[in-house]
DNA sequence: TCTGTATATAAATGGCTATCGATCTGCAGC
DNA sequence: GCTGCAGATCGATAGCCATTTATATACAGA
């Protein structure tokens, strides 16, 4: 995935072009494309997804010994999958003693709905 | 990406697990999981996103050959993202003559917005 | 201090994906 | 027919991703 400098710069194409004329520019800049987009990605899986759906659910914290086996996957996967959705920022952790707890960062969500409203 | 029969059985822990209590299920079926997580998915690259964005914001239908010179990408590799848009759901095309034209597909976003609420 | 338990990380692997150049298809004009 | 253009598809490649097993870390209890 190339991440910067895909957008061309904001001119005309040159006279000698034919095809259409008018040219449409997205009002999504780079950078905030690249924000939302990086959380739709991570939410871009069932397991995922699903992950975030049971915190989001669960007010409080939510322990990832009760995670685990809501899926048909290794504790390793889930973690995989937890550390994913922390590191896009949708997810926050918290451990206490043996036990890991995460919820659902608030707002975190926010952008990338507001975009899809 | 294991596309199914990722949600464990809904029952409980047998006895003998020590851990945290109570089991929380995610509210969110598997399907509906996995239609949204598929929509997500699409939305999670930069180029993809501007790409619905442009489309949205354009009302009617807008000509690949508009689309093409906004990013700094070789042509087969914008068909390619519309194609992926368009395995989605989210665009619909329509070819007229030499040009084809992209549009969004009314509704597309709906699930993964309600979701997001 | 030893043992077990809860998570995280590491290493490996098979599959997917973003990108490009080259090529193919289909249409419009001459 | 031929020529040129818009767009899609093909083939290749390099990088990323989801998964697993094995191992490490870190804490709790005896």
């Amino acid at each position: 995935m190339a991440i910067d400098l895909q957008l061309a710069p904001k001119t005309k194409r040159p006279a000698g072009e034919r095809c259409c004329e008018p040219v449409v520019y997205p009002d999504v800049e780079a950078e905030q494309a690249k924000r939302v987009a990086r959380v739709a990605k991570a939410l871009g899986d069932p397991v995922r997804l699903q992950l975030v759906d049971v915190l989001r659910r669960h007010a409080g914290k939510v322990c990832v010994c009760e995670l685990v086996p809501l899926f048909n996957l290794s504790q390793p996967t889930v973690s995989h999958h937890l550390k994913v959705l922390r590191e896009a920022g949708i997810v926050g952790s918290e451990r206490v003693g043996l036990w890991a707890y995460y919820f659902v960062i608030p707002d975190a969500l926010k952008e990338l709905s507001a975009w899809l409203s």
